[in-house]
DNA sequence: CCAATATATGAGCAATAACTCGACCGGCTG
DNA sequence: CAGCCGGTCGAGTTATTGCTCATATATTGG
């Protein structure tokens, strides 16, 4: 009895000294007079309000709750990084609030002093994210490809982000020189002994941070839209059980990179797996579900940067 | 355009900074590295977080709505002094909640190092508060009474709470020697030129705070009920305005001290007004609103301890 | 009833946050 | 186009807070 009164009113008073800290502003040495204990007393009454869940803090704003679903996603996948952008609720495929996260985070590691290597994958958020970067002098850093930046009609620009992101940057770049696919596994093996090009995949292996797309293998996968690979190879790689690729390497529900079919003429910078560097995937969209899901599982990624809606549905189930 | 984007951006990472700070409960150096700003700029996105409202405090609690409540009739009645009960519900006229709150009042009070004057007016509430002081010592401290404690019947110990505080306290403790009302005027003066009954008085107008109970006038009134006047008496109060009184003085709907009448006989330690020293009415209860906002409204009062359905009640209007 | 064990308290210190200042930047105006 | 103005930034300073440890105070079991 004379206990629970006693909880009782120091519960009470921890709510009084967590209104008057939180709400009325005050400082806990005039929260300490007020309620006449000591300073220490009523850093102690605040302190309880909080563990004691009197208090709750409730943001208002579309943020908070991307806060909330990226916190999650990294407790569940285990990441060490992932940022939540709210979706746009007139245009959800809209990639400009994925792309302004990548941009913050290449943004951040640019700024780093020491020189920094950053590899770049493929995507439309890799793009998109590369024209929010601000001009700056980063000549110490270096910007590498991972996949090949020769497409199937041998034009070099289409997908050349890297070679914009130096050019706002400042910094040292190395395009991958080769076909995404070559025609054979032998042919890879062959043009991988070049020097430029081993000399290009070792920057890559070293860098500090692996930004990369996610794409989905269904009957839309960019890689067949882009003409990269054919449709027989890819109801191949889906009849092997692939759901999504990334720098063009598919790998299915688990995340395990498909052993054969159009894998084995891929020239991109292989997947270290689990993910040593940091390396994130960026995308969003109902489509592309399954692919982020396994590549997380797989351990592909230990970074992610989607939208609310995709993060939303990552964390059913 | 890009001041709105700037803007948006900007209350977006304040946004940011308070869920990693409040909720996260991260340090403003974490956040500053997260956001890749400085120190100085996550502080300012966390108070700017809190000056755009973003977000809001909780504290699920009835402390919380009494709080509320008190710092509204504060305002409301520019007080020095307020302090909201939560109400019983099981037990609304209850007074404890009350005393509760009035006897930390003085208890902090004779905490006091420097010597102190606490003058004592009537009520169930100041009894009730009395009760409720765990003995101390504090012999440097003196308890006046502010009313005659010698009721209708000559008996001096049934209100005698200041003897009782006293007794608690250890502190000196002076009575007034006198009955609460005489039979005229011309006694009154007689009386009050008594040296004991000075001397009292003067240390109770040096009083450094005063404790009041608050009656109303009504055909309940206590006064009526104790004995102290007579139905005609009462009558008379009422016609002549008086809704309510402190330590016998009867007042009006505006709190302006009647004139004539009973209080032509009262022995009381006159009110000051507006009230200097702090002056704490306690009282609760549908009966006393009236009572209550009067002397508020006429600065017999600078200080209320209260419930929070009279609270309420009081700051409507 | 006492002793032994929890529990709460206050002082002092290290960490953290808030504030103040001068410097800088970009836009606007004369 | 120079210069002013409003606003922002970071460095440094001061205030506030969180924490540790030694001490005091209840509580419980013997």
């Amino acid at each position: 009895m004379a206990a629970s009164d006693n909880d009782k009113s120091r519960l009470d008073d921890a709510a009084r000294a967590g209104w008057l800290y939180y709400i009325a502003g005050h400082t806990q040495d005039e929260i300490a007079k007020k309620l006449s204990v000591s300073r220490a007393t009523a850093q102690r009454l605040v302190s309880l309000c909080l563990s004691e869940r009197l208090i709750t803090f409730r943001l208002e704003h579309p943020i908070a709750a991307c806060m909330e679903l990226a916190k999650r996603l990294k407790d569940m996948f285990d990441l060490r990084y992932c940022e939540v952008a709210p979706t746009d609720p007139a245009n959800p495929g809209n990639v400009a609030g994925l792309a302004e996260r990548a941009a913050a985070l290449l943004e951040q590691t640019l700024r780093a002093e020491k020189p920094t290597i950053i590899a770049i994958g493929t995507g439309r958020v890799m793009r998109a994210a590369v024209e929010q970067i601000a001009p700056m002098d980063c000549p110490n850093h270096q910007v590498v490809s991972l996949v090949g930046n020769i497409s199937p009609d041998g034009s070099a620009s289409f997908f050349d982000t890297v070679a914009r992101l130096a050019d706002l940057t400042k910094a040292r770049h190395y395009p991958m020189p080769l076909p995404v696919f070559v025609s054979s596994e032998a042919e890879r093996e062959q043009l991988l002994r070049i020097a430029a090009v081993t000399r290009v995949r070792t920057i890559a292996e070293n860098a500090d941070l692996r930004l990369v797309g996610i794409g989905q293998i269904d009957q839309g996968a960019q890689l067949h839209v882009d003409g990269f690979i054919t449709r027989e190879e890819l109801l191949e790689l889906m009849r092997l059980g692939a759901v999504g690729e990334i720098t063009a390497y598919a790998f299915d529900a688990e995340g395990r990179v498909i052993e054969g079919a159009s894998n084995l003429r891929v020239t991109s910078v292989p997947h270290r797996v689990p993910a040593q560097t940091l390396t994130v995937g960026a995308a969003l969209g109902p489509a592309k579900i399954t692919a982020i899901r396994a590549a997380l599982k797989g351990r592909l990624l230990n970074g992610l940067i989607t939208d609310e809606a995709t993060a939303k549905q990552l964390l059913q189930r």
